[in-house]
DNA sequence: CAATCATCATATCATACGATTAGTATGCTG
DNA sequence: CAGCATACTAATCGTATGATATGATGATTG
């Protein structure tokens, strides 16, 4: 074990992220016993305060598992808390990162029409307005892939809003961080983004217009093409070693299911 | 402000309870400064490093911020994260349970249908069987409310598990929390279930059969039927005081959308 | 008005003590 | 003697407390 918590803000957020990482990618297997608090901490370099309001956070969002006299363990996979932004990122950021997405995005599949549905059904003029404005600032960002990925999260986020229900609406906070992770793990492809543009655009105009059916519809389809997409790219880039796909996006029937 | 934190099993998750509900039912509303750390720890009959863990556990459920000099503060209620388990659960004890139940209502409408459609496509043959199972426990167990309670929350959770994907299956503790707190604001009314129990049975049936088309059809009439029932008992024990509803689950035609 | 500084609250550290329980040893019993 | 129940012990987490470091806020001052 090496660890090294000692760069960045917040020194037990640090060590949440050293160990979390460290948890989901494998290094620390499901049952895999830790040293007890006292050396963990020494080795961290942090005080054992520190070490266990991280371990408490990391317990939390079920990673991991600790009794008196037994000491602390990873606990098993399936208590994972998936939904957890922090969990969710080191997943995505770890080499089970295609596994991850593609839940991620059959996920998506499911809420997010439905997000757009209720969007149409409830949206303000207000928000409307800011969709159309997000989707022409998509268009607009089209050559800087960051400020792109920023405004697509955002919109997606947006429709989210609209749909006027807040346990819906932290589900997009999933959906940012599978946006920022992808970002993260693809390249930008010039031209690629043209159909899903388009895509945006009909989703903000139905959601304008109230066109329920429409949205879902329409919502579904980008969905379906970017997770396609996405999922494409990583296979590529995973053949190819580190260098991602060249093809991205390119119009073609809409995806089955 | 007069905590008492001091029955129950373990100082610190005891701490996070008792300011956490405190958060959600209003009592300390969004802006509410804490006094500090010091103060409040002595207030609560607890010492500095369990208050600091419990914060620290509310902070990450996004309830409170805490920064130097500043104090700690309820945080805005957009940014609490409704789909943390415990946050839910006070959200469902408090006084605006009826509106929080009725927008898990609608998620549940939006995800358990396409999860009963993944779990009649890729169940295995043990899951299958557990379901029909489980729908005969509840039909055992329908003059025991508790138990067929129980039953339910484990079918539903069961089909959660069928569907094969681990972020669907962390909603099902979403759907768990908020059956269980269904239970604790309604009463049980003979016969009422006969109608749920039936639909029950034609999911875990088109699940076995792997009829995806079915099986989502039938699971939306299913959380139509439910989330009617208990929305329609909370109105009405809203209306009479504190005493609940006789009508649920009458057999009628399937709600509209 | 801007730069500086005192102040206060959280963040971190170090240490001590208490509570719990896994694991071991012991003794009983069939 | 083998198997099992029981008691014990020590390791580890849980809790408490005092001290120090860090950072943000607002008053003060040039």
């Amino acid at each position: 074990m090496d660890f090294d918590v000692r760069t960045g803000t917040g020194l037990r957020q640090r060590t949440v992220e050293s160990i979390g990482q460290r948890v989901i990618d494998g290094t620390y297997p499901p049952g895999h016993r830790f040293k007890n608090q006292d050396d963990l901490s020494a080795e961290l370099g942090v005080s054992r305060t520190v070490l266990r309001e991280a371990l408490g956070l990391l317990r939390d969002k079920g990673l991991i598992e600790s009794r008196p006299r037994a000491g602390t363990a990873v606990a098993d996979y399936r208590s994972w808390n998936l939904l957890d932004s922090d969990v969710l990122r080191w997943s995505i950021a770890s080499r089970s990162a295609p596994t991850t997405l593609r839940h991620v995005g059959e996920v998506r599949r499911i809420i997010e029409p439905e997000a757009a549905r209720l969007a149409a059904r409830r949206r303000s003029d207000q928000a409307a307005d800011e969709l159309v404005g997000l989707q022409e600032e998509m268009a607009a960002a089209v050559s800087d892939y960051p400020r792109y990925i920023e405004a697509d999260m955002a919109f997606h986020d947006a429709v989210f809003q609209a749909a006027a229900n807040p346990i819906l609406a932290q589900m997009a906070e999933m959906v940012q961080v599978a946006l920022e992770g992808s970002r993260r793990l693809t390249v930008y492809v010039p031209g690629g983004p043209a159909t899903t543009l388009d895509l945006h655009a009909r989703v903000a105009g139905a959601i304008k217009d109230q066109d329920e059916a429409e949205a879902a519809r329409v919502m579904a389809e980008l969905i379906d093409v970017s997770v396609d997409d996405l999922l494409r790219m990583l296979q590529a880039s995973e053949r190819d070693g580190q260098t991602p796909a060249r093809t991205v996006s390119q119009p073609r029937a809409a995806a089955q299911r």
